[in-house]
DNA sequence: TTCAAAAATGCAATCGGTTGCAAAATCGAA
DNA sequence: TTCGATTTTGCAACCGATTGCATTTTTGAA
């Protein structure tokens, strides 16, 4: 009953050296086309399979890459991950994955976590409230790979992997403008985070370039959860005057907000235009259906973790590719029509 | 520049043997207070830390435990993961987490990988086609403690966390009828796997009590995707006469499915009421409200891996908990009410 | 047949902790 | 002060694969 066979047991039925083994498990070019075949034959008669730690040890590497993120169910980041683990998984990476739940001190702990575990790499999305590099700095010192995806630190001087969120943001903006909306909220999140500052840049851009005058009172800033979906709609309707569009940075809290705006006898989009962010499978199935910013989160996980992978093998400089922006597009549907 | 500080280096500062540093970092009980206290300083000081493959491989543990899944990115799945992860985290436990992608075959590679990269524990939910126990054979040989969750082998004899997915058929079908609702439709997914096969048994047994003859052409077999959802609706129009409520096996596929309905100007509730499964966000957003089966998706991989991580490390017999049923509960809103 | 070049294989050290057992140091009672 | 009991510490052998270098075997041209 299964104890484990290891290159010795396989070099004594064999009488051969475990050097030999080794090299021919690893399929290594000085070693006989026959004794490969001989020993690989062994290997599967006796049900041999790699020790990875001794290996490891060994050669100093994991062939395995960590990855940390705000949540893990949320529909952009699992999809982000689930590309990433298709990826890593053909590639014959393991992925180590742990979030952060938006608080700087689980992501530092996590990422002491993933350098003690001696990760290869490293790829980042941070948390809401981190403001701090210095957690990261045992992966520079030691020169461990490390990008950055989605919500990045900008002055991090680190590969990253995001979207053209100010383009995103203008999109949204201009398409309302285009449909003749003039007082635009714009509900976001935490402003410290790129993805959300560069949102809010398109949509000053827009506004700019069509004469609206910026109104700092029309920008929200929250945690974007269902919750404040609906606390948006109700603070909404007790305003003096009635915005006649919103431009949300996030699907979920967007559907929300109509949900209960409709409630609140809204018309949307006749009183109301929406534009979304995500493309989130819920602004399909909405009554209207959500005009929102697909978002490539599928292509993103794996982008990233193929420059990762592309790193560690060798074939390509982190530098040269340090800012990859994927592109996003705005997908019209019912909401964001007048 | 970085290179690794071992206990040997402690060790020869403070003119120590290895063993003592090791066990002083240990916490090992023979070893004085003070030297403890004198290495733990120097360890600190000198920026070291373990190297986990070292160790691994003399102790023949990894500290980290296998999941394997059909997709990361469903509202499900990446809640139970969620859930799983915060637990592993706090234990000091690592995830490598896979997808199968619902095909048996990757799964069947995943296990392997799995199993060679030497996971202390698998954690399980089987694909839709899987139909054997081959490939988890060599965990049950080594003695690798495995643990199926939502969709289980039945016939694997391995603990297994499901909910109760009778029960809650029950409740969903035996809910419609209350409402006066006799031609009840029953979406769900492949019938092979538990979930499935078990709430339509519960489906069954609500119509038996309920003497409404079960009738085979009602019960639909699908993928349960949002475009199932819209092909599903046209094809109730079309139908000769319309049933008139809906028990769909997933909220997405429902909510889809209400939205086409709508579209062809078909009344949600009135005309066909509708409840779905697993009480996804969306659930709540969508009008009119889904009625649905709340699934304890957090609580799931919490508990999984609670089990996992107290048979790990010896205080739990594993077969002494050999299938926990989580509870389920009818969310009652809108859709399901005429 | 001979011998240097090329191909294939083996030796032995190494990666960094862990742990059974032996040895040393300390303690405490007589 | 002495000696057995108790605490601490050290020795050295692992865990299993990898790899630089040396050695052996094979190949093929002279």
């Amino acid at each position: 009953m299964g104890k484990e066979i290891t290159i010795y047991d396989i070099a004594g039925q064999l009488q051969i050296s475990p050097a030999t083994v080794s090299r021919a498990l690893n399929d290594h070019p000085a070693i006989n086309v026959k004794t490969k075949a001989l020993i690989n034959a062994k290997a599967e008669e006796l049900g041999y399979r790699s020790n990875k730690f001794a290996s490891n040890l060994r050669k100093q590497k994991t062939n395995t890459i960590g990855v940390i993120v705000p949540r893990l169910n949320s529909y952009i980041m699992s999809t982000v991950l689930a590309g990433m683990e298709k990826i890593a998984n053909e590639e014959g990476f393991n992925l180590i994955i742990s979030q952060s739940l938006e608080s700087q001190k689980k992501e530092i702990a996590n990422t002491k976590t993933m350098f003690s575990s001696r990760v290869d790499g490293l790829l980042v999305s941070v948390a809401f409230d981190t403001d701090s590099f210095e957690h990261f700095q045992p992966f520079i010192k030691r020169k461990i790979p490390l990008i950055f995806f989605d919500r990045i630190l900008e002055n991090s001087n680190c590969p990253a992997i995001v979207i053209d969120n100010i383009k995103a943001g203008y999109d949204a903006t201009s398409h309302l403008i285009k449909q003749g909306r003039h007082t635009i909220l714009h509900i976001t999140g935490n402003l410290k985070r790129n993805v959300y500052a560069d949102r809010l840049k398109g949509y000053q851009q827009a506004l700019t370039e069509y004469n609206i005058p910026y109104n700092q009172d029309f920008v929200w800033e929250t945690d974007l959860s269902l919750e404040t979906g609906k606390e948006v709609a109700q603070r909404i309707v007790s305003l003096k005057t009635l915005p006649d569009a919103l431009f949300i940075a996030s699907d979920l809290c967007a559907v929300s907000c109509i949900t209960t705006l409709k409630e609140l006898n809204i018309n949307i989009p006749k009183d109301i235009s929406v534009v979304g962010f995500n493309n989130d499978p819920v602004s399909q199935v909405i009554a209207p259906k959500l005009t929102t910013i697909h978002y490539p989160a599928k292509e993103m996980g794996e982008i990233a973790i193929k420059s990762m992978i592309n790193h560690l093998k060798g074939n390509l400089d982190l530098d040269a590719a340090s800012a990859i922006t994927l592109h996003s597009e705005l997908m019209i549907r019912e909401s964001g029509i007048s």
